[in-house]
DNA sequence: GATTAGGCTTCG
């Protein structure tokens, strides 16, 4: 066999024939001898193309390089492949692949007058010579076949996604855009649900059943790579779904560009070409050009008070607290934005190391899993990797006995499936794992303590304290007047100074202090959230919806030109108004290539529309732009009116900064599909405004009394600015966060008649 | 051999 791919297992070689020959250094290579018992080994450092003799005979040329470790002069030597044998390994080879070559012949110990090639040496291989290559396959865990030949048992057609019909069997190849980690049905099997796509960006959304957990596809995140075979592919409400036939297999890849091509499979034997890879490969570059990666994926210092996140961490502690729901004690060696709440549970009942958990205080948090879950979370083993999606955060104030509050943030995995949740053990080789390794290891115990002690005594004292009713509550921990709320992970190295001394220095300086906060202005969210211009400073009201709703249909009084319908670079609806005086809105549907994207990845261009119904196109599209017809063509509306909107977000320009170009500009976004509204905004002159949270503090700490401007452009308590208007959580968040501070029951600078909340 | 689920957040 010429061509052999063999398994590596901790760096010996798993092939019989390859133990019986002579490993030789490079060194002792010599023109004339019979090398057909003898074999070398390195590491591919150099491959050029493929070229091609007179004659037709197809010259592979690599440099190959001795591992380092060794004493040998001659750290480089170059192989000719010749035929065949040429064609086969320039399939399977790949830069800094080890390889081992016996049965080859050596040409010359070149003294050429090149310096650098001084020692190196030529070696010729072709199949005719009884040469054989052999090709280690790099971090193999998941090859389960001893070797495997070139030469494939079966040949696999893979259908792209757009030319799936019902009541075929096919097989696939597809980015990972949704999953389901594997689950027990209530039927006799586990499910996991898995959409994928394509090139064609067509979806498939496949129903995946089997007794065995492993046999299903080993997913660990959106964008990861699966190759299906014998998938059955069938009609569902109208709906082409693929779900497994008898004998489905599959392999999952990384999806990231440049990583590994290891395949994930629970099957002892599978078919895996050089096609293969080749495949994976083309993927990953349509996946990083085309689909926006996962942003789900968060640190615990990255959660907001409100939302739902896949977490990566390690299992520290576990606790039964009753039937429907299951503690799960975890870290990632970042610290939350607030502390974590504590559920109260039995102390017998917590498996763990206590100590070791309470050394790490608070960065540890507690999750409770519920219902479905709570099967998964017994079985679960403390010291593990986990994956935990859709984890949702919830701020919590808690009202003590003492009448002060405090924030805790809780972590739910709620019962149920849906938009995947679950939890999925991660095995040590999974490089995510590797990187969190790395961080808990380098956590700085010592440093933690110190922060704790200083900003959160009372967690100190009270951690832990479990009661032994069972049930679930919190910790009743107080907020002591006289101590920081807050955790302060920033600007250690400041000294605390006292108002006084402030009040008497000349500014600018920076200082570090520790005040009550006696009241913030303005009283309202709406008077607090501004627009910012980075380029000038300028800063402004955000509009409100019924002057917007005046400013949109002021700008686009004009009917829709028809000569600007239906161009190149968008097509064209017109719609009619019933009842509204046959009101006329124009929707351009921007191409991408000259093809309309799928809705979610499709920019429109409404001319017209209202405020209610821009907002709810931005729902089913990408992005929208409102416009008028122009002279020269479709132009954006005055500045008062956002230039896009997304999710209804709506993004404002500078009037002052912008110097507006056409909407033909839009053409030269390479990439149709992303709309990253600092990209729009630059092609169209823009610049872009920024939410601000914008507040005057009174600050008190006896000896003085300042006010502190703050202004916050993207996340307040990690409240993003440009999201509060969209989100009644996190205005419920900013309510709890600010009534914290200042407490409304006890404000002492209440002003008279002023018997609003802060929103 | 059929069933499971058929993505589309809980309400603790």
């Amino acid at each position: 066999m010429p061509l052999e791919l063999i398994k590596e297992v901790s760096g010996v070689p798993e092939v019989q024939r390859l133990n019986k020959l002579q490993k030789l250094d490079f060194r002792a290579l010599q023109p004339g001898c019979d090398y057909s018992k003898k074999y070398i080994q390195g590491i591919l450092s150099l491959i050029s193309p493929l070229t091609h003799r007179g004659n037709g005979t197809a010259i592979l040329k690599i440099a190959l390089q001795e591992k380092e470790n060794s004493n040998s002069e001659v750290k480089t030597i170059y192989v000719l492949f010749f035929g065949k044998l040429a064609k086969d390994c320039v399939q399977v080879f790949y830069q800094g692949d080890t390889i081992a070559l016996t049965g080859f012949v050596v040409l010359s110990a070149s003294s050429s007058t090149n310096r650098d090639s001084k020692h190196s040496l030529f070696l010729k291989a072709f199949e005719d010579f009884k040469s054989t290559v052999y090709v280690f396959l790099k971090s193999v865990r998941n090859f389960k076949t001893e070797s495997m030949s070139l030469v494939p048992a079966t040949h696999y057609t893979y259908t792209p996604l757009n030319q799936l019909k019902g009541g075929t069997i096919v097989n696939v190849y597809g980015v990972v855009k949704f999953f389901k980690p594997p689950y027990l049905s209530k039927g006799t099997d586990y499910c996991s649900v898995v959409t994928i796509v394509d090139e064609t960006n067509v979806k498939l959304t496949c129903l995946l059943f089997s007794g065995n957990y492993e046999a299903l596809p080993i997913i660990y995140k959106n964008g990861d790579i699966v190759r299906f075979h014998r998938l059955k592919i069938q009609v569902y409400k109208k709906e082409t779904q693929g779900i497994t036939s008898s004998g489905f297999a599959s392999l999952t890849f990384e999806g990231t560009l440049g990583a590994p091509v290891i395949p994930r499979t629970s099957n002892k034997y599978f078919n895996f070409t050089s096609e293969d890879h080749k495949r994976v490969e083309a993927l990953r570059v349509w996946a990083s050009n085309h689909i926006s990666p996962s942003s789900t994926l968060l640190k615990l210092c990255d959660v907001q008070p409100m939302q739902y996140f896949d977490l990566t961490c390690q299992l520290l502690g576990k606790a039964e607290v009753d039937g429907a729901s299951f503690l799960l004690k975890v870290w990632d060696g970042t610290r939350t934005p607030f502390p974590s709440w504590r559920v109260l549970i039995q102390d017998l009942v917590l498996e763990g190391d206590l100590s070791h958990i309470q050394r790490l205080q608070n960065l540890t948090v507690d999750i409770l899993v519920y219902d479905n879950h709570v099967q998964v979370a017994r079985f679960l083993k403390v010291g593990s990797f986990l994956r935990i999606y859709s984890l949702h955060t919830k701020l919590q104030s808690v009202n003590s006995e003492s009448q002060s509050t405090l924030l805790g943030l809780e972590f739910h995995l709620h019962g149920g499936t849906s938009y995947g949740r679950g939890i999925r053990v991660l095995p040590e080789s999974n490089s995510d794992v590797d990187q969190l390794k790395k961080v808990l290891e380098s956590v700085d115990l010592t440093a933690n303590q110190q922060l704790d002690r200083i900003c959160l005594p009372e967690y100190e004292d009270s951690f832990p304290t479990f009661s032994s009713s069972g049930s679930v509550s919190l910790y009743e921990v107080e907020r002591c007047q006289q101590l920081s709320a807050t955790i302060l992970t920033d600007h250690q190295y400041l000294e605390k100074t006292p108002l006084c001394a402030i009040l008497k220095q000349k500014a600018p300086q920076q200082y570090r202090i520790r005040a009550k906060l006696r009241s913030y202005k303005p009283r309202t969210l709406f008077q607090s959230l501004k627009l910012h211009c980075p380029k000038c400073h300028s800063l402004q009201d955000v509009p409100h919806d019924r002057d917007l709703d005046i400013i949109l249909q002021d700008g686009a009084t004009r009917t829709p030109d028809t000569k600007l319908q239906n161009t190149s670079l968008y097509d064209s609806e017109i719609w009619t108004t019933k009842d509204q005086g046959e009101r006329k809105v124009a929707i351009h549907f921007v191409k991408n290539n000259g093809v309309l994207p799928l809705s979610n990845n499709c920019l429109i261009l409404i001319e017209g529309g209202t405020l209610t119904e821009i907002c709810n196109l931005s729902n089913k599209f990408h992005s929208v732009i409102p416009v008028r017809s122009g002279i020269e063509g479709l132009e954006l509306l005055d500045l008062s009116a956002p230039f896009l909107i997304q999710r209804k977000i709506q993004h404002y320009g500078c009037k002052q900064c912008s110097s507006l170009r056409p909407m033909q500009n839009l053409n030269s976004l390479v990439d149709k599909t992303s709309w990253i509204p600092s990209s729009v905004a630059e092609v169209l002159g823009i610049v872009p405004l920024q939410y601000v949270f914008v507040m005057t503090f009174t600050l008190d700490d006896g000896t003085g009394v300042l006010e502190a401007f703050l202004m916050d452009s993207d996340k307040f308590f990690q409240i993003p600015a440009s999201e509060i208007l969209i989100s009644d959580d996190l205005q419920r968040s900013m309510d709890m966060i600010m009534d914290m501070f200042c407490p409304s029951g006890i404000k002492i600078d209440q002003n008279l008649g002023e018997h609003k909340k802060f929103f």
